[in-house]
DNA sequence: GACACGTGGCC
DNA sequence: TGGCCAAGTGT
């Protein structure tokens, strides 16, 4: 067992040799760091290379940024889910633009106070981009830490991950914090993992207390989850004259200011198309009849279970040359009547997108 | 402190 | 399959 004081070089030399070619690593422009850093949150590097490729060529700096409408840059960002995060970053772009002369601020607090950069985040972007003294301290370096110094104590509650953010100060080689920063991460992600870790090719190995005490599937110390609810949401495609009927959501609340099909919850003891039928007046004070049923779709998220029922709707009665109606918005900003080749330029929730995938095989039953 | 906020991959 | 989890932040 070698002491913690080498932690840090074994780490480091591990990460010369193993950091994955990520395309910001190229020259650690504060821009795209920022933008990696808050893609990355919640998400899996893995899935963020592609979206952020997208990102950067739509959006190549600040001043593209901040001068795009939300639409786009929500656009840019469908299916990559929390889309507060989305509308956060098109706000500091406006605020870098305005406040800061179109620069990347390079002081910590200055990043601290950016909306959609908290704690993490603004430490993250000061080591990698600036090469700041500052710890980041996300879930990989919550795990990694847990394990070499065997924290006894749940590291997502704030007493354990206290005692993770002491150390990780303790054990960061001044000068070297990009570096360090990013080598926790990429051991967590890529060795020290949640499930089956690596510990035959852990450059920290013999650092590693939980290693020498034989305990690394109890650490870190895991918090209780939340139970799963399932949940079932009727959604309608109205397709009319042609058009299809979508609407704009409120800026605030799950998808805030992206687009949908109207719908909702299935109460208890109700028929999915009963309530399709029930959800659309609701929402729009349309008059729709059942014309068929599209699919079925199935979308996890983290704290519930949807299954998706959808429809086609049809306005009963209604001539096709006679001009499209107008709705009464009860869940909704906005509204439009698009041609079905229109809907890929509206950035949808995951579940809406499958359906519209699937829709360019159902609208021939007309 | 607790909860809202998405999505897809993994086992 | 279904539960767990991810380069967290805002309220």
């Amino acid at each position: 067992m070698r002491d913690v004081a080498d932690f840090a070089p074994l780490l480091l030399h591990w990460f010369s040799s193993h950091a994955r070619a990520l395309p910001w690593r190229r020259d650690y422009d504060p821009y795209a760091v920022w933008v990696s850093e808050i893609m990355a949150q919640q998400t899996q590097m893995d899935r963020v290379v592609d979206y952020f490729n997208r990102f950067m060529a739509r959006f190549p700096d600040i001043g593209a940024l901040a001068a795009a409408p939300e639409d786009a840059v929500l656009k840019a960002w469908e299916g990559l889910g929390y889309y507060s995060r989305a509308r956060n970053l098109l706000a500091a772009a406006r605020i870098v633009q305005a406040e800061h002369g179109g620069r990347f601020p390079a002081d910590f607090d200055a990043i601290r106070a950016l909306p959609g950069i908290g704690d993490y985040t603004a430490g993250a972007v000061a080591s990698i981009a600036f090469g700041a003294d500052t710890v980041a301290v996300d879930a990989n370096v919550l795990r990694v830490l847990a394990r070499v110094c065997d924290i006894d104590a749940p590291v997502k509650e704030p007493a354990g991950k206290a005692r993770v953010l002491a150390v990780a100060r303790s054990l960061l080689p001044p000068g070297r914090a990009r570096d360090y920063n990013q080598a926790l991460m990429e051991l967590g992600a890529l060795v020290c993992r949640p499930k089956n870790p690596d510990c035959q090719a852990c450059p920290v190995a013999d650092v590693c207390q939980a290693r020498h005490l034989g305990i690394v599937a109890d650490r870190p110390v895991l918090t209780k989850t939340r139970d799963i609810t399932p949940l079932l949401v009727a959604t309608g495609v109205l397709f009319q004259a042609g058009r299809i009927f979508i609407q704009k959501r409120l800026p605030a609340g799950a998808w805030g200011n992206l687009w949908e099909f109207p719908g909702g919850r299935i109460e208890d003891g109700e028929m999915p198309d009963a309530a399709i039928v029930r959800e659309f007046a609701e929402e729009t004070a349309f008059a729709t009849e059942v014309a068929a049923k599209l699919a079925v779709i199935r979308h996890g998220y983290t704290t519930f279970r949807v299954t998706l029922h959808c429809f086609l709707l049809r306005l009963p009665g209604h001539a096709e040359a006679a001009p499209l109606p107008a709705p009464v918005l009860t869940a909704a900003q906005e509204s439009r009547w698009v041609l079905p080749g229109e809907l890929s330029g509206f950035a949808f929730p995951a579940g809406h997108r499958k359906l519209i995938d699937q829709l360019a095989n159902s609208l021939w039953i007309l």
